[in-house]
DNA sequence: CGTCTATTTGAATGTACTCAAAAGCGGTGG
DNA sequence: CCACCGCTTTTGAGTACATTCAAATAGACG
């Protein structure tokens, strides 16, 4: 639970109460490598802090294609904020890369951490601005940027997740063919030929 | 006033004397087509609620292509987030495409108002998930769809927004060509030849 | 009516994709 | 310890989607 904590202290200023009182509404969980902890179509009734492992979010399209949205590792959260949120079927798919550990929150729990305990509302607030700016930095890369720059751009803002994921995953998340990522990365190693 | 007055009121529930309260932290100003509210390399200090107009928030990437992240009509916001929250560079642009009327606050005014109206920390948290639900369907489908498919989404999506910009600012929204744009609205019209 | 801007068309080019096959790599069992 | 299996990565060839640059056309405004 330590990291929990100090990821709140970081951000909000709690009494040791109150800081109690927030993670003591959060569950334990473990996930095995390749486990779904949602599926599109469901309703998403929890959020989850990544304490331990690794997800991939994604998108699947009518005909099958996977677009990853975001990889979460340690301190990061694991939800369809839409579905849960609104309570509505999930667009997205949470599944495991590595078996993982997370620390999850219902709908109902959190209204009444919210309640009971205000300050929570701004770490929301803040964290969810935040994810805002990656967000619009990611459609700034994805719209503007070559192939190449997408994935030059990628390996130097994440490189705690780089080296965590296959080539095909990374391919899903920046938008390109993995036989596209292949020839890029030899062509980055050898510019000549 | 009383469109930002039925804005909050449709998202938190608030008392008459916080309503007042909330809407008068907030100072009106005119803004005349063309002219800039933000430019990059400024320090963002307001964020803006579109009372009437609207707006184009941009990249400029350093061989000065332009790319639209967002067009900011009547009950839209319009800010650079990193820059309001952190008081850092921006890295966006905010220019008018019609006259519009505008709604501002600054940031001290803001954490003044998060004190004395807690309530307005929840309003701006909800806004802010909803931001980021439509920033990630953005991703994917700058990711995932054709160039054909995002300019029907983006028809479909914002029809009130699609009558009222140019073709290049479209064409820059969804990020192709302005060219390319042309010759898929003649496609789609006349799917012969 | 002329000027300025926005849109469309044409031709050549490039970036990234698809499909198919080969090569590499890690784990497991004999 | 090596052989085999499954999975990931790389290579090759042909193709498609979208771009660039240049020029023509259409629209809007004074």
């Amino acid at each position: 639970m330590e990291i929990f904590k100090e990821y709140i202290k970081k951000r909000i200023s709690v009494t040791d109460e109150q800081l109690e009182l927030i993670t003591s509404s959060y569950t334990p969980t473990t996930v095995k490598r390749k486990n779904f902890v949602l599926r599109a179509g469901e309703i998403c009734n929890f959020e989850g802090f990544v304490k331990k492992g690794s997800f991939k979010i994604f998108y699947l399209t009518p005909n099958g294609e996977e677009h990853i949205l975001y990889f979460a590792i340690e301190e990061w959260w694991i939800s369809d904020i839409a579905s849960f949120n609104d309570q509505e079927p999930a667009q997205l798919y949470i599944q495991a890369l590595e078996d993982a550990e997370i620390l999850v929150i219902s709908r109902e729990q959190k209204e009444r951490l919210f309640h009971n305990c205000p300050q929570v509302e701004r770490l929301f607030r803040i964290m969810s601005q935040r994810s805002q700016v990656a967000s619009q930095h990611r459609i700034i890369a994805a719209l503007g940027f070559t192939a190449q720059e997408r994935y030059l751009d990628f390996i130097k803002r994440y490189p705690k997740i780089y080296p965590r994921i296959s080539n095909l995953q990374l391919a899903s998340y920046i938008g390109v063919s993995q036989e596209f990522l292949s020839r890029m990365k030899r062509q980055i190693l050898k510019p000549n030929k």
